[in-house]
DNA sequence: CCTGACAGCCCGGGAGAAACCA
DNA sequence: TGGTTTCTCCCGGGCTGTCAGG
């Protein structure tokens, strides 16, 4: 029943994109300037997971990109990206201007160097997932970079904003806010259509099931793709001819987790035992949890790094952290996206 | 008892200088 | 002399001890 996978995966960007017209509209409005050649202002991005961010700036930068000659852009994901190091790094490489002299021996001021003299066109910047930048004050530094405009992708604005300093904070508050909601049902199953449509055979769908699973994704895209793509393998692999509900029913909390696994998959073995040991144990004491961790592999790392990991898990929204010094409580988030 | 900020250490690896060899 | 190997230095990044504070 799949005749293009690609269309499932979740970094597909459709060629056109139905229900963010707003959207759409907004951020180009706001990246206008650009093709004329005049400076703008960074751009906001927020809302929960699987609302289209990541898909809609794309999308509209690579409009914007067809609509004028003279542009530039590239896109970064600070989750993998995370150091200074490594986002000036890809930044730098979307200009080219240096793929050459640069590799671990040049430190990092001489990347901020090289951007700062660049002077081509307008280079817009997506920096995806900016609230798990380390060292947010590289915003700033790119800031005052005027050929350079950022387009900021955040989860929870809120959250974001905390994590940076004042002068920071109010360059930032002004800027343009695009503002994603989840999606209504209808629009995700509109979604869902299109995918069926660009990768499916449509044959196989029982009546109303897209339907069903845009209710089941409780207005995440992400999670909603990622159903119609498990249950489309099972009807495959199982030879089955028709894509029911209860396929989908079946597969949906698969699908759900399956974004925290991704997410689990980054990590080292060692913050994975500890992930573990907290997700099963429900809740945990700081005390506990060292114990159970050291019991659990061969060479411990000490307390203090274990501490570090768990605030690494703790950004990555996967445990949470209860109470505070004596009363400290870990436990597992069952959902990787909590508001 | 637990935390987070800070600084120092070491490791892997690139780059350029120095030493070495034909 | 020219090419190759070795040395040395420097960088980012991971890990850890310390320390003040709750």
């Amino acid at each position: 029943m799949i005749s293009d996978a690609r269309v499932l995966q979740p970094e597909f960007v459709p060629g056109e994109v139905q229900h963010r017209d707003a959207e759409v509209n907004h951020l180009s409005a706001a990246l206008r300037p650009l093709i004329d050649g005049d400076p703008t202002d960074p751009v906001l991005i927020d809302g929960p997971p699987g609302v289209g961010k990541t898909c809609i700036a794309r999308f509209t930068v690579e409009r914007l990109r067809e609509a004028s000659v003279e542009l530039n852009h590239q896109y970064v994901n600070c989750w993998e990206e995370y150091s200074r190091f490594k986002t000036l790094y890809q930044i730098l490489d979307g200009v080219a201007s240096t793929i050459d002299i640069h590799r671990q021996s040049t430190p990092t001021d001489v990347l901020l160097d090289r951007l700062r003299d660049y002077d081509g066109p307008p280079y817009i910047v997506i920096l995806d997932e900016v609230d798990q930048l380390e060292d947010k004050s590289l915003l700033y530094d790119l800031y005052r970079i005027p050929e350079l405009t950022m387009v900021l992708i955040a989860n929870d604005e809120a959250q974001l904003f905390a994590g940076l300093d004042d002068r920071l904070n109010s360059r930032l508050n002004a800027c343009t806010r695009v503002h994603f909601d989840t999606y209504p049902k209808e629009e995700l199953t509109g979604i869902l259509h299109d995918r069926v449509c660009w990768g499916l055979n449509a044959d196989y769908l029982q009546d109303g099931v897209l339907a069903t699973i845009a209710e089941l994704a409780a207005g995440d895209a992400r999670t909603a793709i990622g159903i119609l793509r498990q249950a489309a393998h099972t009807v495959h692999t199982n030879a089955y001819d028709t894509l029911t509900d209860n396929i989908a029913e079946e597969v949906a909390p698969e699908a759900r987790t399956e974004i925290r696994r991704n997410a689990v998959e980054r990590l080292t073995h060692h913050q994975e035992v500890i992930f573990t040991i907290i997700d099963e144990a429900g809740e945990i004491t700081p005390g506990d949890l060292y114990e159970a961790y050291r019991d659990h592999v061969e060479d411990p790392k000490t307390k203090r790094t274990v501490r570090n990991y768990l605030a690494k898990l703790e950004q990555y929204n996967l445990i949470v952290a209860d109470g505070q010094t004596k009363g400290r409580r870990y436990r597992a988030l069952t959902d990787a996206t909590p508001a």
